[in-house]
DNA sequence: CCTGTCAAGTGAAAAATTTCATAAAATTAC
DNA sequence: GTAATTTTATGAAATTTTTCACTTGACAGG
């Protein structure tokens, strides 16, 4: 089997979404065309994603939503539940705890730490808030391999190196610092204010001929 | 001069970031490699990114921290203040008006906006929720480019378009709907759910041999 | 002031990704 | 039942992005 680009994972989940949505809607069937246009791509690019895993289109049909969806939730891991570490119960870790969401996409929040004292033992939305000194030990009984890291970014390294001991294999990192794990950790970094400001790049250079489109 | 890719773009932030906190820790000079190293990206890459904007870094040296902190801060629009709006105060949203990281990067959320009536009129942060009737007109009035978007995704696709109607040019949407505007106009859209689904594709096919990393 | 080393800048090469062209299968229209 | 149309699959071409090789300028040591 060939080796699957890193965009095309990014871009399989995006079809996956629609596929569901259109699943939802009662579509019996769907074709590469209209996966590509609810997202701005090209159609080749979506059969050649799909081909990566195999040939389970008809021709001169489309594919069979129920069927195209099952095999994506399998090819990314998505067929089964996952249990999530949330370390950090600031204001975004509570917004993300409360966050429906991740429950609705397979990803059930299963514990949350936090070194305030303040914190510890309230409960939000079913989860009892822990002290980080259990962080390890809940994590690995739990065999968590997810966590979500909502911590100011002085602790961010500290703290995701104890989770990788802990068994974690994969990060996803809202503190504004770059963490890095080489193979086969995986840290996913979203930094909020980051995002808006790759949009002013482009607000500030609107209508000069360098840019990319 | 020369068309920039997306690509390029979303590394300048990151080299950018890592040039403020060398600036703060007193480095008075940088070179490509270190920024690469900090990133785990090739040097080279580092220069030619640097280079679609001119040459200013010195051979044998590298680049003066000030200056090209100064000079990132002006290509991506970050050497003055933004307003944003933001639209939706759920979890999600009333949290991201209490992030403090967007001001520290030169954005001021001026105005937040809800539908529900309890929430009108209470006041978050020195922002006073206002009701979503009266966006456009505050939007309009205040010259606000850049709108947050924390609304369910029912309500996205309207709501965004009465955005742009109202001239706001960049949207940064968590409604996991995919928005979509053709240029000028510019859409981040940031799925939480759908990191941690990346997340999931790495950790299940770890270990076979299929994998980019 | 010469020599060696370092690092930016630049054009070419390589690699990766996307688009295109074509073939083949399934469906629809006649 | 045949022709036309639709749509997937796949290998080739084009494009984009990254890496490499080389040149040049700057600085340090002798």
């Amino acid at each position: 089997m060939k080796r699957i680009p890193e965009v095309t994972v990014e871009r399989l989940i995006k079809y996956l979404r629609f596929v569901e949505e259109m699943e939802k809607d009662g579509m019996r069937n769907l074709t590469a065309k209209q996966i590509a246009e609810s997202l701005g791509l090209n159609p080749h690019l979506v059969r050649k994603d799909l081909a990566y895993f195999g040939q389970f289109g008809k021709r001169g049909k489309g594919y069979e939503t129920e069927k195209l969806g099952e095999t994506l939730r399998k090819i990314m891991g998505l067929d089964k539940r996952w249990k999530v570490a949330l370390v950090g119960v600031g204001n975004l870790g509570s917004a993300l705890l409360r966050y429906p969401g991740f429950k609705e996409r397979g990803f059930d929040v299963v514990c949350a730490f936090d070194t305030s004292p303040q914190k510890i033992g309230r409960q939000i939305e079913d989860i009892k808030i822990e002290s980080m000194d259990k962080m390890e030990e809940i994590v690995s009984k739990e065999n968590i391999k997810i966590a979500i890291l909502s911590i100011p970014k002085e602790a961010a390294e500290e703290v995701s190196d104890r989770l990788v001991k802990a068994g974690v294999m994969g990060i996803l990192n809202f503190a504004p610092r770059y963490l890095q794990y080489s193979y086969p950790f995986r840290v996913l970094n979203v930094d909020l204010s980051l995002y808006l400001e790759s949009l002013t790049f482009y607000l500030e250079n609107d209508g000069k001929k360098n840019l990319s489109m």
